[in-house]
RNA sequence: GCCGAGGUGGCGGAAUUGGCAGACGCGCUGGACUCAAAAUCCAGUGAUCGAAAGGUCAUGAGGGUUCGACCCCCUCCCUCGGCACCA
């Protein structure tokens, strides 16, 4: 045989199972045959940028390996393949280029679609799906006037983000640190009119649907965090001498007696409204223009210094306590979110405290924090705390009380109970005498609240619940007198001086670090307690106190998400065009169905113009129509749908590509839908995987997916799978500056597609998100793999049915390893662990060279791997069947890729014997070959008997036997 | 700051989920073949002590639970990813 010419056998093969349509997969079985199950594995289609990189390999000729399997197993496998053509990548590539976008996209599918074919990958092309094409397009526009006519689209004039590079508006997802995702141009915020989807509607069930789904946490996660759900209440602030009011939005409605101030966005309407009230308007003008000018950039990386100016001859009341309090302006807070005002309880939040200090504004603090948990049977007890510092040396007094079993044990403040009828700040001057000897100091700050501790005494033998008091002195000099170490106290602790930095982390217990934290540093606390200052509501838990304080003011509970509507329009040329007609009398109306698909037209200026039309707003033709409703002149809808619109829904034309009535017929979904897996990159986490989730409930809820709806469900996707990132070999990413670009095309030539692909499964795990070198000669040590195979295939005179050489009992073992092997690559692909599959592959090969291998092994072994090198073994498998002298019949043409997958004999995985481990005291000393089935007291016999067992434990008698049948035994000693 | 995923030889990564740490591959070292090289094949390859037998130390750091910990618990550090002035 010859050697392994991997560019003539893979040329071969490609074109003979295109020429039998091998990977077509019907809708159902064909009849006669035996009834499949269908699986749908889904890779996210590509966009058409003109040539296919290592990335396109690593995405779709892995998931390859797993369709092959499947299909082997007997599963009826869609794997259809087409490309997302419509977009800004494609259009700007076309634009520098100075070429027609529509000319630039066709010709580059038509080049990848050749270069896709060299993967050898099992793609089922008759159900080819392109956005861009006018039978496509039409059903985006179909079911895209469906949610217009259910309100789940609308128009409307919103502040969006706005590209200045790419001239077009972008979605909240295609933002990415306040730059746009394609360009990386900073990104604007400017008031226009857009077309929108109402994914808001969706947040709650986008976020419970994820809790079925079989998706890995961090997927899962990331998509809660963007929809960022937060439950809290709306509360009503009165405006005093007036009958208006500003509703806020809080999370801590418990606090509400803290609300010292209230904050508006600058955008807030309210401002307008009001602005005969506000005496200094024309400073509040001011300051809300420089506001718009900052960029969302600045507002969110620009120093968070607060910047705000009070709206003055206007105050709000604080409904808990009937307070007058102030109004302010400041960009901290948000338009968007909530209601675009807050309460501010500077006590209780840090931006709000940053803000309180830098305006000085009241701080009252309204919950007492609790440290550790009631019993029931404490002990009262009044406690102070002292906080010493010197001011010359910045320096803190740290009582450290040695490992003591006590909770005291560890740091400490200056802390001591009070005595009957005591002052407070007498017992923190007694106190810090008694134990420091120190008694010239200045009371600086008293605590406003009292810290509750619970916790048991080991002194005392009893639980305690202490009220502390916080004080923080400041040292004037060192005079000092007798303290009770002095006079043989007892209690042994050494009085320390740490720099206030150090302080925080080195104190023991939750108290003492409470009040230096509040007191000394001026944190403020955001725990959980209970509450004060707070009318009737004093004493009351924080966890409970908020419903009662919503009820009391009447407010309600309301939910928040961080999830904004999706801006679906853009300002360009190359997208699907929004299937809507204005008409100054009837409005903004849907084109009828019968017109669409309403295409796109060929126009020879198709750059941006930056004005916020769309380039189609040119074609003064195309534009000029009649109203459907009232047959007057009416203008159409220029601007186009973003990409993400078309990828909302291809999945589900896979399925019916050629349907002319309908997007996809029903029972055809209902045979193919939900995917049963898909695979893509973790950049889609937000972005693709969330609009195509929402899409789908939404067709879901208007019916749209059929009268089998409820079966199929409301979420696209059973398992997604996110892969990891191919670097070059220096590590960095790929790219084009760096030089380190990996032309896969080129090791196709030199190595052939089935080495290829295979190193790339070999990489690592596949479903984690990772980043592999690639690694030149790493992907040498996969041909040598195939180059043994091949060798092994090619000596086939090698086979017998059993060699005179090998022994039984050495054949025996091959045929168990043969079973062991099956199971495990079978497991390792379903679970898109190829890395080890392989790895099982290849340590069998080093066994099966090692021995005799009969014929029907060696096909075994090759259909294990035909999902890997589908070419090679395709080659191997036909070969062999030549060999009809052999004793077998020649196969005549029948794919290897149409056999079926080894099945492993339960049986033949159990062993008769096992490598027992011996440890004594939990270190291995020895191993032998023992009978599975054996008792604890023979292969204890057995054990004992052993030189080395009998050396290392020098005649001592085990204190006890740990056996793990058919794994360990373990003598303690 | 909050949340999530991770951290294992020179490198990519294994480890039946509490039971021989480092499978498999790359690289490296030595040997065979060769006039020589490449390719191929064979052997070795965590660190350390030892001539060897063998011992000791090793899974980011430190503690704990256990006969036994990469795996479970606590504290901390680092890397990657998501969110972030979201009230």
């Amino acid at each position: 045989m010859a050697f392994y010419d991997h560019q003539k056998i893979e040329k071969k093969w490609r074109k003979e199972w295109a020429k039998k349509k091998l990977y077509g997969a019907p809708d159902r079985p064909k009849a006669g045959q035996p009834r499949a199950e269908n699986f749908y594995a889904l890779v996210e289609f590509p966009y058409p940028s003109g040539n296919l990189h290592t990335g396109h390999w690593y995405a779709f000729s892995v998931p390859d390996i797993f369709v092959r399997l499947k299909r082997m197993k007997g599963m009826n496998v869609m794997f259809p393949m087409g490309f997302d053509a419509f977009g800004l990548p494609a259009e700007n590539a076309a634009i520098k280029r100075g070429l027609n976008p529509k000319k630039w996209t066709y010709e580059n599918i038509a080049y990848m679609k050749k270069q896709l074919d060299s993967m050898g990958a099992s793609f089922d092309w008759s159900r080819e799906v392109i956005t861009a094409d006018p039978e496509y397009y039409k059903w985006t526009q179909w079911i895209f006037l469906q949610f217009l006519k259910n309100g789940l689209a609308y128009q409307a004039e919103t502040a969006v983000n706005w590209c200045p590079k790419d001239k077009t508006v972008l979605a909240n997802e295609q933002v990415v640190n306040g730059r746009c995702d394609r360009c990386g141009a900073e990104v604007e915020q400017r008031k226009m009119k857009q077309w929108m989807l109402k994914i808001t509607d969706y947040a709650e069930k986008l976020l419970s649907g994820l809790e079925k789904l079989d998706w890995k946490e961090e997927i899962k996660e990331a998509q809660r965090n963007w929809i960022g759900k937060s439950e809290g209440a709306l509360l009503k602030f009165p405006i005093s001498n007036s009958q208006f009011s500003i509703d806020v939005f809080t999370t801590r409605p418990d606090t509400l007696f803290g609300a010292t101030y209230l904050v508006l966005a600058p955008e807030h309407e309210f401002i307008e409204e009001h602005k005969l009230q506000i005496t200094n308007y024309k400073e509040v003008k001011e300051y809300i223009e420089k506001a718009k000018r900052k960029t969302q950039l600045e507002r969110q990386k620009g120093e968070k210094e607060k910047t705000g100016v009070e709206l003055k001859g206007i105050k709000a009341i604080n409904p808990a306590n009937g307070e007058e309090i102030p109004i302010w302006i400041a960009d901290y807070v948000l338009s968007g979110y909530g209601t675009g005002a807050i309460m501010a309880v500077p006590a209780h939040d840090e931006r709000d405290f940053e803000f309180a200090e830098k305006f000085r504004l009241p701080v009252v603090n309204v919950i007492e924090p609790i440290f550790g948990a009631p019993q029931g049977d404490e002990v009262k007890k009044k406690a102070v705390i002292s906080a010493v510092r010197d001011p010359k040396t910045d320096k803190i007094i740290v009582l450290n009380w040695g490992p003591r079993q006590s909770r005291h044990g560890g740091n400490m403040l200056i802390g001591g109970t009070m005595n009957e009828g005591e002052e407070i700040e007498t017992t923190a001057r007694r106190e810090i005498a008694e134990e420091t000897g120190y008694t010239d100091l200045k009371l600086i700050k008293k605590s406003d609240v009292t810290g509750h501790g619970y916790f048991y005494s080991n002194t005392k033998n009893h639980n305690v619940h202490v009220d502390a008091y916080g004080l923080y002195f400041e040292l004037q000099s060192e005079k000092k007198q007798k303290t009770n170490l002095d006079h043989g106290e007892k209690e042994k602790f050494s009085v320390e001086w740490h720099p206030v930095s150090n302080v925080a982390d080195m104190l023991h217990d939750g108290i003492h670090e409470y009040f230096f934290r509040t007191m000394v540093l001026g944190e403020i606390c955001k725990k959980n307690g209970v509450l004060t200052n707070s009318g009737k509501f004093d004493g009351m838990d924080s966890g409970s106190a908020g419903k009662a304080i919503i009820e009391f003011v009447g407010g309600k509970k309301v939910t928040q998400y961080k999830l904004r509507d999706w801006v679906v329009s853009r300002q360009r040329y190359w997208g699907v065009p929004i299937p809507v007609i204005h008409c100054s009398k009837c409005g903004a109306e849907p084109v009828p169905d019968k017109d669409l698909p309403i295409k796109l037209p060929d126009i020879k200026d198709y750059l941006p113009t930056g004005e916020g039309k769309s380039p189609l707003a040119k074609a003064e033709k195309w534009v000029k129509t009649k109203c459907p409703s009232c047959k007057g002149s009416a203008e159409r809808e220029t601007d186009t749908l973003d990409t993400f619109v078309d990828s909302s829904w291809y999945f589900l034309r896979y399925i019916d590509p050629k349907n002319k009535k309908k997007f996809a017929a029903g029972e055809k979904m209902k045979l193919w839908m939900p995917v049963d897996l898909y695979s893509g990159g973790a950049e889609h986490t937000t972005m693709h995987l969330l609009y195509s989730r929402f899409w789908y409930k939404a067709m879901f809820d208007l019916g749209l997916l059929g009268g089998e709806a409820a079966k199929l469900g409301d979420e696209p996707f059973k398992m997604r799978k996110n892969r990891g990132l191919v670097l070059g070999p220096d590590g960095q990413k790929m790219s084009k500056s760096k030089g380190n670009v990996i032309d896969p095309d080129e090791y196709v030539k030199k190595l052939g597609s089935d080495t290829v692909r295979m190193y790339l499964a070999f990489l690592g795990p596949y479903d984690q998100v990772g980043s592999y070198p690639w690694d030149p000669q790493g992907i040498l040590g996969i041909r040598r793999f195939l180059d043994r195979v091949w060798k092994m295939g090619a000596s086939s005179s090698k086979f017998s049915v059993l060699a005179p050489s090998v022994s039984l009992e050495d054949a025996i073992i091959l045929i168990k390893h043969f079973h062991k092997t099956i199971k495990k690559v079978g497991e390792d692909i379903e679970n898109f662990r190829f890395n080890t599959a392989i790895s099982a592959l290849m340590i069998l090969l080093n066994e099966m060279e090692k021995s005799q291998v009969s014929r029907e092994n060696f096909e075994t072994f090759i259909k294990l791997l035909a999902p890997f090198a589908p070419h090679m073994t395709e080659e191997l498998w036909h070969k062999l069947g030549d060999k009809s002298a052999q004793g077998r019949p020649a196969l005549g043409w029948k794919s290897i890729h149409l056999e079926s997958w080894p099945e492993f004999d339960p049986k033949q995985l159990e062993e008769d014997f096992f490598e027992l481990i011996v440890q004594i005291n939990g270190k291995l000393r020895d191993t032998f070959r023992i009978s599975r089935g054996i008792s604890q007291a023979e292969a204890e016999k057995l054990t004992l008997a052993r030189e080395k067992v009998k050396l290392a434990l020098e005649n001592k008698k085990p204190r006890k036997i740990i056996y793990v049948p058919g794994r360990l035994i373990n003598f303690v000693v």
